[in-house]
DNA sequence: CCGGATCCGAATCGATACTG
DNA sequence: CAGTATCGATTCGGATCCGG
């Protein structure tokens, strides 16, 4: 539990120590998304090895950015803080950023339920979801599921078998879609293929529901892909 | 040089990929202020090992993050691509976040001209610039010495003997001021004191121009420094 | 001085095994 | 499920050295 200093007083510096270590953020990205126990995160984080696990949830329990909650009937899950949850502004930036520099997917990389969820709130754009009726999003990639749902300027994102049941059910005043996509759906957000090339291409395939909404969702979702390197 | 892998296809964890090691992003926030020589980042962080200098500059360069320039006379500075210059949001959300937690300087800790820059351009209000009249502050911290120009929106800060000395002449439709601060500039930024009571306790203290000029410094530069841990 | 490269002990990380 | 314990592999830090 080292705490390593760099020596300085300046508001970088000091987020540095407190979450700048292999592992930290990613593990406040996924709790950003909800509360989790030990296992879920071993599980979202498949190449982190145990111990390192255990030492980042006690320090950042230290740093006041994550709390310990027993559960009411057995167990235990991790939480954030509230100053915890205010690092969402920071994992916004860096997955804004780091979209750009993405590429295809290399050897081995998986996608997971939490790094997706966290992916669309960060392309979600809420003007357009304003604009556009509420409308629930089904996605399939790969073993993973999400319900995506933007209403009104919001979004909600759930993996079914996760939170309170009722909230992964259909709104019915939703227009409902249901598809499946591969890493691929990253071009989409992207822009760089639009909505009916996808779903020419393959890269989505629409199991349930009107294809359009697949244009609906491009337009949701987006992010700058360009890397002007 | 190993490009340590999370094995995850995700923003966030691309972009530990890029500028996740220790020392990089202090790297990138000394060179957001402008171009620097190696010396010069060596000497903003007092506490890197030349060594660890040398590499993170060869990732970043790899990374697309940072570019090596040669000088037109004699010597060379390393600058950020426009692809590094991106990560200005990160660097500023960071100091955002960190600032609540850095409490009082602790044994060692020192200010530097660039750390205290990005500081000063996180906390910066362009709303309330705009709603004032141009002033140039003429800040002394420690050693360290920052000429902060704001006006109609934009703020620009120099450090004198850096930069066309021409912009460090004060703009003669600015009104001026010029005073010696130290640590507890940050008690001023964060709201916990008021300016006359900085002026009454020594916190700050004017050595030239009129001393109302401190309130405006503290409607341009504010940021929050509750943690509600 | 500038811009590093090299060497070595100390600290951290990763992989696996094991436990209450 | 929620972690410890152990140990080899990496990385970091500190100091020194070197060519221009």
């Amino acid at each position: 539990m080292a705490a390593r200093n760099y020596g300085q007083y300046c508001g970088v510096v000091r987020a540095l120590e407190l979450v700048g270590e292999r592992w930290a953020l990613l593990i406040v990205r996924d709790l950003l998304v909800g509360p989790r126990r030990y296992s879920d995160l071993k599980n979202g984080l498949s190449r982190i090895p145990t111990n390192i696990l255990s030492d980042r949830l006690k320090e950042l329990q230290g740093a006041g950015v994550v709390r310990r909650v027993p559960l009411a009937r057995c167990g235990l899950v991790y939480e954030l803080t509230p100053y915890g949850r205010e690092l969402e502004d920071v994992i916004l930036a860096m997955g804004r950023w780091g979209f750009k520099a993405m590429g295809e997917p290399r050897d081995g990389e998986e996608i997971t339920a939490d790094s997706l969820t966290m992916a669309l709130r960060t392309a979600f754009d809420a003007d357009a979801s304003r604009r556009l009726p509420a409308t629930a999003f089904t996605v399939h990639l790969g073993d993973i599921t999400l319900v995506v749902r933007s209403a009104r300027g919001t979004l909600d994102v759930v993996a079914p078998g996760r939170g309170p049941l009722s909230t992964v059910l259909p709104a019915g005043d939703a227009e409902n879609v249901e598809f499946a996509a591969g890493p691929g759906l990253r071009a989409l957000i992207a822009g760089t293929i639009g909505p009916e090339q996808a779903l020419r291409d393959g890269v989505l395939q629409v199991l349930d529901g009107d294809p359009l909404l697949v244009e609906r969702f491009s337009a949701l979702f987006h992010l700058e892909a360009s890397v002007a390197a």
